[in-house]
DNA sequence: TTCCAGGTGCATA
DNA sequence: TATGCACATGGA
């Protein structure tokens, strides 16, 4: 990856391996917002403006070695795109070469458990909006001289005084109450020793928790630790298997679907499964 | 109006 | 272990 970091910005001069639309529609994140300009991405308590040019990227951040990691700089997409598309399997080359430039971003663990609670059968726009109030409500108001005034995303401690009929305000539905629990969880765990453990183990200790079943864990797996012998099967991958993975023996179990693409893609998972999400969630 | 959304929890067999 | 249903809410 060829990118130039300095204060508060980085510019990144390999466009083909990183796509900012593609880096934030993909589904992988939800708070962002986009303007004619930039996209704006809050992630914990860190803040970035991704300006694209015709030659380069151009982030501007409120910390550079934070969206350094986050963007995942430095891991050579060139390379696994190629190991993608040795498989040769043309519904997965369509998908990466419509979805050229994602990156998977390494996202702050608490964050993501919260928000993929909140994502389950529901709606993109109605996940970002949650969200949005979640910070505006109960995360720390910062201030910056470059970007003004933006919200944090809340701590385990500010989380874990909001109770359930708050979370129904900010129009969470029925996952209110897994919220309230999921949270009381979370303060009995270290969520940094998740790094220490198996895939399986770390997928285990997940699905006791409330709100949390097979397809969140993998999805706090792949988007907070960054694990890629994942593959989250929603409704959307459930289609890719039908219409692509089947052979003609269409599946509706989606355990039995994970497992399937899990024995074909293997530590590969997490990329190949979000190139084919964005491919047909967006390809309509 | 009806269907659907990055599914989970729980009861039942 | 496997299947089926309820669940809150807003977008399309």
């Amino acid at each position: 990856m060829n990118y130039l970091k300095e204060k508060n910005k980085i510019t990144i001069y390999d466009i083909d391996s990183f796509n900012v639309t593609h880096i934030f529609e993909c589904g992988q994140v939800f708070r962002y917002t986009k303007t004619d300009e930039y996209y704006e991405a809050v992630s914990k308590d860190q803040i970035a403006r991704v300006y694209s040019y015709e030659n380069r990227v151009e982030i501007l951040c409120s910390d550079e070695d934070y969206f350094e990691n986050y963007f995942d700089l430095k891991t050579d997409y060139k390379q696994i795109k190629n190991s993608l598309k040795a498989f040769k399997i043309d519904a997965l080359n369509m998908a990466i070469d419509y979805g050229y430039g994602i990156r998977i971003l390494r996202q702050d663990e608490l964050e993501t458990i919260i928000s993929f609670i909140i994502s389950a059968n529901n709606n993109i726009k109605r996940i970002q909006g949650s969200l949005k109030k979640l910070s505006e409500r109960f995360g720390t108001k910062l201030k910056s001289k470059i970007f003004g005034e933006y919200y944090a995303f809340p701590t385990l401690k500010q989380l874990s005084k909001i109770n359930e009929a708050q979370f129904v305000e900010l129009g969470t539905g029925y996952r209110a109450g897994q919220l309230v629990k999921a949270i009381l969880q979370l303060q009995n765990m270290n969520l940094k020793n998740v790094y220490n453990l198996s895939t399986n183990t770390a997928t285990n200790t997940f699905i006791e928790m409330s709100g949390i079943g097979p397809k969140v864990a993998d999805c706090v797996l792949l988007f907070g630790y960054y694990k890629m012998d994942v593959f989250p099967v929603d409704t959307w991958i459930e289609k890719v298997f039908n219409h692509y993975f089947c052979n003609g023996n269409p599946l509706t179990n989606r355990p039995l679907i994970r497992k399937e693409l899990v024995k074909i893609f293997d530590g590969l998972s997490g990329y190949a499964q979000q190139y084919l999400f964005y491919y047909e969630r967006t390809q309509k």
